[in-house]
RNA sequence: AGGCCCGUAGCUCAGUUGGUCUAGAGCGCUUCCUUGACACGGAAGAGGUCGAUGGUUCGAAUCCAUUCGGGCCUACCA
C-alpha cells in the first residue's frame, strides 16, 4: 500500500518545491498506528536460554505513563508541550534500543464530566435528579462514548508514539476492580475512616471537594465587629467576623487564657444576639490576643478552626445551612434564605438592635470551587477520609533518599514542604459519576452498620438484615488516577508486565498536578507495591541496578514549564487568550510546532508562546525539505545500480559510520556531526530540550546547508568527462550524513524526517520506520580539532572577502582577484588546497599569494592568521573606513587592556587553571598582531 | 503570611558547575542578490554591558545581599 504510494510519488524524487506538512503528517500518523509500531509486549521471564534470545531480557526498558487527560478535555498548549516532551524522550529511548512503553489513557474526571452532562440536560430543561442515578450515569457513559475520545484523536495528530493497544480509561472494569481492592485494603488497614467533619463544600456541585480543589481569590471584603452581652453583667464582649450569618450557629465565645483583659469573664455566659441563646465564654488557643479584640466567636459547624475548638471543649455543633447553602430551620427566622441574603438581614437586624459595633474594609482570600467558581462553604458532613500521615512518611522518604528524583530539583523542596504539612485526604464526593464507594449501610433503623467489602454483602454482618444499601458517594477522581502506575499493569494480579515495566521510568507532568496526582501516586505506589521487585536482568540493563527499592511508581519526575501567551499571561478560557495548538498546527505544521515547544523549553522557566518562532521553524522544515531535494537531485544523476546507499537490497547501510573522508570539508563535517550527536544525547539525558533542538538546528542549517553543501557542489559533477568516482563518493557521503541528521532530528520532528527517510529508500526501507532506526551516538575518534580549526580559517577568509566586496561595492557578478598573505606555511598550503572553494564561495577570480603583509593597502582585511586584499579599482569611502577601523581598534585595545591586567596579576596566574591562562596568552598574541595591522592601516589611510 | 520563578538587542528567548562571553539565536530592521535545493532562500551589516545598588572573587550576565518591576504557587488567623 505504502510502497505503491511511493512508487507514484518518489520514484522520480519529484518532490514539491516547498514542504507542505498537512497531508504528509496525517498520513504518517495513521501509518504508525496501523502498523502498530509502538505496541510492545513484555519480554518473557527467566534467564536467557536457547529458546529465549538473550537480547530480549537484557535490553533496557523505558516506561512512561501518559498523564491521563480528562475525557472532557480539549487539547491545549500545555498538553502539547507535555506530549511533545514525552514523545521526544520516548522516541529517543526507542531509537537507542530500549523496550519502550508509553501508556495512554483518559481520566473519567468526576465533577468535570458530570457538569458537562448536566449542562446538556439543562438544555433539555432537565436535572440529573429527574433522571435518577442509574439513568444519569448511563447518560454520562453515552456522552463519553460519543465525545470522550476527542482528546486522544487530537493526540494522534501530534504523532505521539504511544501504545494504543494498551489504552485505558479510569473507569474500565479492571481498573474499577483495582480501585475497590485498594479501598477495601486501606479500610482493613485502618487507613480509611468515616466521620462527620468540616469539609469544603460546593453548594452548586452539591459535593465535598478536597483542599486542593479550592482556589483562593483575593477579594475586598468586610470585617464586622459584633458585641455580645455578657449575662449577669452590663458588659459586652466584642468579636470580629467576616461571615456574620454564621453567628446564628455560634456555640461559644473564645478568649485566650493569657489575655488579662478577659480574665474576669472566664466561665461566664453571653446571650447570643438574634437567637437569644446562652453560650459560654471559653479559653482557647483559637483566640489570639493580638488580633482584633482578642475575642472570637466559635461556630463549630461552619469553620474548620472552630470545629477543632468545638471538639476540644465538647461544644454542640449547630449547622445552620443546608446542602445548597440556604439557611435551615436552625437559623430561626432566617430559614430558607440564601447565605448571602441571610448575611444582609442579619447585619441589618444587628444594626437595628444595637449589636453591630463597626464595619471595616478587610482583604480576604475567598475560597472558590475550582470547577465552577462558586464560593466554597465549610460544611459539617459525613465523609470518608484517608489517614495520610503513614502514607506520606514513606512517600517523603522515597524522594529524600533519591529513589525518586524530581527535576528541576527546586520542586523537590516544594514537594517535601507539602508532604510535611499534609492533611488527611477527603476522598468521598457526593456525585453520581465515578467509582462508587464499596460500602453498604444497613437499612435497619436500630443497626445502621456500615460494611466495607469487595463485593456487595448479602446481609448485614451485625444484625443480619438484608436491607442493605450501597453508600451513594463516589471517590475523588484522583483516587483512581493515583493508582495508575500499577493498575494499568494488571494489579492486583501479579503480572509479567509489572515485573518488566514497574517502576515506570519517568513521569513528565505539569507543576499544577504535583500534589493532586504525583504525590498521591508516590504514596499509593510505595504502599501497595511494597516488596515488589523488577525483573533483575531488566533492572540492571536499564541502569537501575543500584536502586534498592522497586515500590516507587517512577524513578524520575520531570516537571515541565507552563505555556503562557505571548504577553506572559497564563492562558485561560475566561481571559480568552488560549492559543489552540491545532490551529497552530494547521498553519505551521506539527513538526514546526513541536520544534517551537522543544526549542523554548528551558527547564524551570515558563514558555511565552510566540507564533513568530513557529513560523521560523516552519522555514526550518522547508530548509530540510529543500536540502533533501538537492540530495535526491544528485542521487538521480548517479546511474541506477550505483546509487550510494539507496539500493533496495542493502538499503542505506552505511550511516555516518561508512562515511568516506578525503577532503577538509568531509573531515570537518564528520567531526561536527559527532560533536552535535554527543551534545544532543547529553542534552536529552538531562531534559534540556531547547539545547537539543538548537544544536540540531544550528548544525543542519548553519553548517550542513550553509557550508557543507556549498563546498561539495563542485564534486557532484556527473557531466561527460567528470570524475564520476569522486562524484559518487561525494554523493554517498551526502546521503550518509543526511541519514544521520534525520535520525538525530527524528524525535523532535518525526514527520518530515520519516517522509524523507522513507523516500531515501524509495519505499523499500530496511525498517518499517525511521522511528525504529538507531539513534546517532558520538564517535569520539571522529572529533577532529585540526579540521575544525582549518575550516574556521577558511570560513573566515571567505567571509572577509565577501565583506570587502560589499564594502567596495563590487557588483555581485563580477569576479575579483585577491591577494593573500599567510605567514604560516601550513595555512598557506591549506588555502591553496581549498582555493576552489574560496573562488566559488567568494566570487574570486584568482588567488595570488604574496610574501609580505597586506595591511597597507585599502580594501584589505587582516586576521591573526592571514591578510587578504581584494583588488578592485574603486575609491573606498575613506571616512567610513576610518570610522570602522577606529571602532575595531578600540575593541581590540579594550581586549588587550583587560587581558594584560589579568596576565599582570599574580593571583590570576596562580589561581586560574592553566588552560585558561594559556588561552588568554594565545588570544593576547593574536590581538597584538591585529592591533599592529589595524594601526598601520589607519596610518596609511591618514585617519585622524 | 510563607515559598518559587523571571527581568539579557525593537520583540521573543538562549547563555549547564563563575574563566575562549570581545554576551548568542530567531523574528524585525538596513544594503545587496531570483546563481538549476530552498525568496519559508542567499550575502553583508546595524543593534544590548546583561533591571538597580552594594559585596564575594585574580575574574561575575553567571555566586551573595539589598532594592525596584513582572508573574506564579501554597496558607485554617477570626
Amino acid at each position: 500500500m505504502l510502497t505503491a504510494f511511493y512508487a507514484l510519488t518518489f520514484m522520480a524524487h519529484d518532490l514539491p518545491k516547498s514542504y507542505e506538512p498537512g497531508a504528509i503528517e496525517t498520513r504518517w500518523a495513521d501509518y504508525w498506528i496501523e502498523e502498530k509500531l509502538f505496541s510492545v509486549t513484555a519480554p518473557p521471564a527467566g534467564p536467557p536460554s536457547e529458546n529465549r534470545p538473550t537480547e530480549r531480557t537484557t535490553r533496557p526498558v523505558f516506561t512512561l505513563l501518559l498523564p491521563p487527560p480528562n475525557v472532557t478535555g480539549r487539547l491545549h498548549m500545555g498538553h502539547m508541550l507535555n506530549q511533545t516532551q514525552m514523545d521526544i524522550i520516548v522516541r529517543w529511548h526507542r531509537m537507542r534500543g530500549f523496550i519502550t512503553l508509553w501508556l495512554p489513557g483518559t481520566d473519567h474526571a468526576g465533577i468535570a464530566t458530570q457538569m458537562m452532562v448536566e449542562r446538556q440536560l439543562a438544555k433539555e430543561g432537565k436535572k440529573r435528579r429527574d433522571l435518577g442515578r442509574e439513568k444519569f450515569v448511563e447518560r454520562v457513559w453515552e456522552w463519553k462514548r460519543e465525545y470522550g475520545g476527542a482528546i486522544l484523536d487530537q493526540m494522534k495528530r501530534l504523532g505521539a508514539s504511544v501504545d494504543w493497544d494498551r489504552e485505558y480509561f479510569t473507569m474500565d472494569d479492571n481498573l474499577s476492580h483495582a480501585v475497590r481492592e485498594v479501598f477495601v485494603r486501606l479500610y482493613e488497614e485502618g487507613l480509611i475512616y468515616r466521620g462527620k467533619y468540616i469539609v469544603n463544600w460546593c453548594p452548586r456541585c452539591e459535593t465535598a471537594i478536597s483542599d486542593l480543589e479550592v482556589k483562593h481569590e483575593d477579594v475586598a471584603g468586610k470585617l464586622w465587629e459584633i458585641r455580645y452581652p455578657v449575662i449577669g453583667s452590663s458588659e459586652f464582649i466584642t468579636v470580629a467576623t467576616t461571615r456574620p450569618e454564621t453567628m446564628l450557629g455560634d456555640t461559644a465565645i473564645a478568649v485566650n487564657a493569657k489575655d488579662e483583659r478577659y480574665t474576669h469573664l472566664h466561665g461566664k455566659y453571653v446571650l447570643l444576639p438574634l437567637m437569644k441563646r446562652e453560650i459560654p465564654i471559653i479559653t482557647d488557643e483559637l483566640a489570639q490576643p493580638e488580633f482584633g479584640t482578642g475575642a472570637v466567636k466559635v461556630t463549630p459547624a461552619h469553620d474548620p478552626n472552630d470545629f477543632q475548638a468545638g471538639l476540644r471543649h465538647d461544644l454542640p455543633q449547630i449547622d445552620v445551612m443546608d446542602e445548597h447553602a440556604h439557611m435551615n430551620q436552625n437559623a430561626g427566622v432566617y430559614a430558607g434564605l440564601d447565605r448571602f441574603e441571610a448575611r444582609k438581614r442579619v447585619l441589618a437586624d444587628l444594626q437595628e438592635q444595637g449589636f453591630l459595633v463597626a464595619e471595616k474594609d478587610y482583604a480576604l482570600a475567598l475560597g472558590k470551587c475550582d470547577r465552577c467558581g462558586t464560593v466554597v462553604e465549610p460544611r459539617l458532613s459525613e465523609q470518608w477520609f484517608i489517614k495520610i500521615a503513614p502514607l506520606a512518611e514513606r512517600a517523603k522518604e522515597a524522594v529524600e533518599s533519591g529513589e525518586i528524583t524530581i527535576v528541576p530539583d527546586n520542586y523537590q523542596t516544594i514537594y517535601l514542604n507539602w508532604m510535611n504539612n499534609i492533611h488527611d485526604w477527603c476522598v468521598s464526593r457526593q456525585l453520581w459519576w465515578g467509582h462508587r464507594i464499596p460500602a453498604w449501610t444497613c437499612g435497619t433503623e436500630a443497626c445502621g452498620e456500615v460494611t466495607v467489602a469487595r463485593e456487595a454483602p448479602q446481609k448485614c454482618p451485625r444484625c443480619g438484615s438484608a436491607k442493605l444499601e450501597q453508600v451513594s458517594d463516589v471517590l475523588d477522581t484522583w483516587f483512581s488516577s493515583g493508582l495508575l502506575p500499577f493498575t494499568t499493569l494488571g494489579w492486583p494480579e501479579k503480572t509479567r508486565d509489572q515485573a518488566v515495566f514497574y517502576p515506570t521510568t519517568l513521569l513528565i507532568t505539569a507543576y499544577e498536578i504535583l500534589f493532586f496526582w504525583v504525590a498521591r501516586m508516590i504514596m499509593f505506589g510505595c504502599h501497595f507495591m511494597q516488596g515488589h521487585e523488577q525483573d533483575p536482568a531488566i533492572k540492571k540493563a536499564s541502569g537501575w541496578g543500584d536502586k534498592q527499592n522497586d515500590s516507587v511508581p517512577f524513578r524520575e519526575v520531570y516537571i515541565h514549564a507552563l505555556v503562557r501567551d505571548a504577553e506572559r499571561q497564563k492562558m485561560s478560557k475566561t481571559k480568552g487568550n488560549v492559543v489552540d495548538p491545532l490551529e497552530v498546527i494547521e498553519r505551521f505544521g506539527t513538526d514546526a510546532t513541536r520544534f517551537t515547544l522543544a526549542a523554548m523549553a528551558a527547564p524551570g522557566t515558563d514558555i511565552a508562546f510566540n507564533e513568530s518562532r513557529t513560523d521560523g521553524y516552519r522555514a526550518f522544515a522547508n530548509k530540510i525539505w529543500n536540502a533533501a531535494r538537492f540530495m535526491f537531485m544528485n542521487v538521480d544523476r548517479v546511474e541506477p545500480g550505483l546509487r550510494p546507499g539507496l539500493t533496495a537490497e542493502g538499503g542505506c547501510q552505511m550511516g555516518v559510520a561508512g562515511f568516506l573522508t578525503s577532503t577538509l570539508e568531509d573531515r570537518w563535517i564528520l567531526s561536527r556531526f559527532n560533536r552535535v550527536a554527543a551534545d544532543v544525547n547529553d542534552a536529552l539525558a538531562t531534559y534540556r530540550f531547547h539545547e537539543a533542538a538548537n544544536r540540531i538546528y544550528d548544525f543542519f542549517w548553519g553548517e550542513f546547508c550553509d557550508w557543507y553543501l556549498e563546498l561539495i557542489k563542485p564534486r557532484l559533477n556527473f557531466d561527460e568527462g567528470a570524475d564520476k568516482t569522486a562524484a559518487r563518493a561525494a554523493c554517498a557521503n551526502l546521503v550518509a550524513l543526511f541519514d544521520g541528521a534525520l535520525r538525530l532530528l527524528h524525535p523532535v520532528m518525526p514527520f518530515i524526517t520519516e517522509e524523507i527517510w522513507q523516500a531515501m529508500y524509495e519505499g523499500r526501507p530496511p525498517l518499517k520506520s525511521i522511528a525504529l532506526a538507531s539513534y546517532p551516538q558520538a564517535d569520539k575518534k571522529q572529533f577532529n580539532l585540526a579540521a575544525e580549526a582549518e575550516m574556521a580559517i577558511l570560513q573566515d577568509l571567505i567571509v572577509s572577502v565577501r565583506n570587502l566586496r560589499a564594502e567596495l561595492k563590487v557588483e555581485p557578478k563580477v569576479k575579483v582577484p585577491i591577494e593573500v598573505f599567510a605567514h604560516e606555511p601550513e595555512i598557506r598550503t591549506m588555502i591553496e588546497h581549498n582555493r576552489g572553494a574560496v573562488e566559488r564561495l567568494a566570487s574570486v577570480e584568482k588567488i595570488m599569494f604574496v610574501e609580505s603583509s597586506l595591511t597597507k593597502l585599502p580594501g584589505a582585511r587582516s586576521t591573526a592568521r592571514f591578510d587578504v586584499h581584494v583588488i578592485f579599482e574603486r575609491k573606498i569611502d575613506v571616512a567610513a573606513e576610518c570610522e570602522r577601523l577606529k571602532k575595531e581598534l578600540e575593541k581590540i585595545e579594550k581586549g588587550i587592556a583587560s587581558g594584560q591586567k589579568q596576565l599582570g596579576n599574580e593571583q590570576f596566574l596562580a589561581k586560574a587553571p592553566a588552560n585558561v591562562v594559556e588561552n588568554l596568552r594565545k588570544q593576547q598574541q593574536e590581538l597584538a598582531v591585529l592591533q599592529e595591522k589595524t594601526r598601520s592601516k589607519l596610518n596609511e589611510l591618514g585617519c585622524q
